[in-house]
RNA sequence: CGGGGUGUGGCGCAGUCCGGUAGCGCGCCUGCUUUGGGAGCAGGAGGUCCCGGGUUCGAAUCCCGGCGCCCCGACCA
């Protein structure tokens, strides 16, 4: 790496810090093309673990993958009226193909719903054909002003699913069902605690009834959206007229609802976690969840150091776990260190002489606690023992945080120095108008991320909205966000 | 699109004010010595100085016109 040595701090600049965790684990990096970046694979490898998790959950929620085109034609966008307000100033568009000007331009997909249901209203015909679970991994473009490495981009890779439903009971209890998905997933592989709960208008999906959000607080305060499921009630279904046969024989609209996480959820497990050293990585997602450093002077020590290394490897291989024996010559053990640290690997073995004759393996944890010296035999169970107590605290330390930084009750006075100030997640009374919604965000630039699900509410309901003073609807979790 | 900054070997930068042989650090290659927390020495490779005009005997440097990228805002997964 051509960088100083140590990384710009959280304190000192989380923006910079952020940006230099990425480049100096190599996650990413910025392509030729403006707003559009290069996963490299350290980054790939997360993402990789992170659909394998996701889809294995999607698959045992009935859902099937299938694939729909890049290209919608444009028309299609224009069918749902708030879709297309929503979407089309960010699109971008193939007017021209094969050297001629095309008849009709083609939109390149900010997101499917289009495309998808109106193939939905060729498959679907009666009851019998619902429900229609379909997930699709695919890139999506979208054409942001300002772009960030992995919140952000321009182009970026996500799943969204898309299933029709006969009732909309059914299309509601899919839309929580994902949202629970998303949280589990966020929780026990990410290890990133979410709010989760209801959307306001304002911020609702383009075309959906309502939308369901996951919401994180980063190590700066910030909250990101990791994650929506939308109840698109019967809106597409009236534009793409996707229609079936009840049992009773009538004719009737489908339910739909729609769902996704992106890439961005690789910005966020960077900003929960890292820390000044680099990043931080929960071991289920863990590229490698165990780098071994061999560490020898001569020859013959070289020799002896790295034949045990082989044999650790290859036992831990057999147990399941990502490792990587780093038997690069000419650096010393301390580089190495410093790299994959950097690259938050969870766990480093140093195997060297001393350990070698004594039959034992440092161990050296990359959150959590020092250096522990083990028995060479039965490191397998022990160190899948570590990792979850890791993946464990790694959850319960982002948790604390979060909770450390949550304020319920404030007045409308500590609600906007809190937003100029520290930051987090302020609960409050909300009178649900659109107005009064607005004027906070022009005010504090903080915005209502979630109406919280019941078991994030405060004890003693709120009265009274915290802005002004009116009956409240609805409790409201606000904060500044990504 | 508004504000700020910046374009010089792979990366980070100096040089620009005041025109005169293109430099430094890191990285990279080779060799030797090293290796339990970021190695040392020696040798070496690598540059249309963002682009296009202009001024000049001579431009990284001065003038004119473009473009890119980064950061901060408004918009967003």
């Amino acid at each position: 790496m051509a960088d100083s040595k140590a990384l710009t701090t959280r304190e000192q600049d989380f923006s910079a810090w952020y940006n230099e965790v990425i480049a100096r684990a190599e996650l990413a990096d910025y392509s030729p093309v403006r707003g559009c970046m290069v996963i490299r694979p350290n980054g790939y490898a997360i993402w990789e673990h992170m659909q394998r998790a996701l889809d294995r959950m999607f698959k045992d929620t009935g859902h099937q993958n299938a694939y729909f085109p890049l290209f919608i034609p444009q028309s299609f966008l224009s069918r749902e009226a708030e879709h297309v307000e929503g979407f089309a100033p960010e699109t971008a568009v193939v007017t021209h193909g094969g050297g001629k000007e095309l008849e009709e331009p083609l939109v390149v997909r900010p997101t499917s719903e289009t495309i998808i249901y109106a193939m939905y209203a060729k498959w679907i015909q009666s009851y019998r054909d619902l429900p229609l679970l379909i997930n699709q991994w695919a890139n999506v473009v979208r054409w942001e002003m300002r772009t960030r490495l992995f919140l952000r981009t321009t182009e970026f890779l996500w799943q969204e699913g898309h299933t029709a439903h006969a009732t909309e009971a059914d299309a509601e209890e899919e839309t929580l069902r994902m949202l629970g998905v998303y949280r589990t997933f966020m929780e026990e592989w990410m290890a990133m605690p979410v709010l989760t709960g209801r959307k306001t208008d304002s911020e609702r999906f383009a075309g959906a009834l309502r939308t369901y959000s996951c919401e994180a607080l980063m190590q700066d305060n910030r909250a990101l959206q990791a994650g929506t499921s939308h109840n698109l009630g019967q809106n597409f279904a009236r534009a793409f007229e996707v229609t079936f046969q009840t049992e009773e024989g009538s004719l009737d609209f489908v339910w739909n609802t729609s769902w996704g996480v992106s890439t961005r959820l690789v910005g966020a497990l960077i900003m929960t976690h890292s820390d000044d050293k680099g990043l931080v990585c929960p071991p289920r997602l863990a590229q490698w969840q165990v780098v071994i450093v061999p560490i020898y002077r001569t020859d013959s020590e070289r020799a002896t150091v790295l034949e045990a290394a082989e044999r650790i490897r290859r036992e831990l291989v057999a147990a399941d776990i990502r490792v990587h024996l780093d038997a690069r010559d000419g650096m010393k053990p301390g580089a190495k260190y410093y790299e994959w640290e950097a690259r938050g690997v969870p766990l480093r073995l140093e195997v060297g002489p001393r350990d070698v004759a004594a039959g034992t393996v440092m161990l050296a944890r990359r959150t959590g606690g020092g250096k522990d010296s083990l028995p060479m035999t039965g490191l397998a169970p022990r160190l899948a023992a570590e990792m979850d107590a890791m993946q464990r605290s790694l959850l319960d330390a982002a948790l604390a945080r979060r909770e450390a930084a949550s304020v319920r009750g404030a007045s409308k006075e500590q609600f906007i120095e809190i937003m100029e100030g520290a930051g987090g997640f302020v609960y409050g009374g909300f009178c649900g108008s659109a107005a009064c919604e607005a004027e906070i965000k022009e005010r504090t630039k903080a915005t209502i991320r979630v109406l919280p699900d019941a078991e994030f509410r405060s004890p003693v309901a709120p009265t009274h909205c915290l802005w002004c003073n009116g009956p409240s609807v609805s409790e409201a979790v606000w904060a500044k966000a990504y």
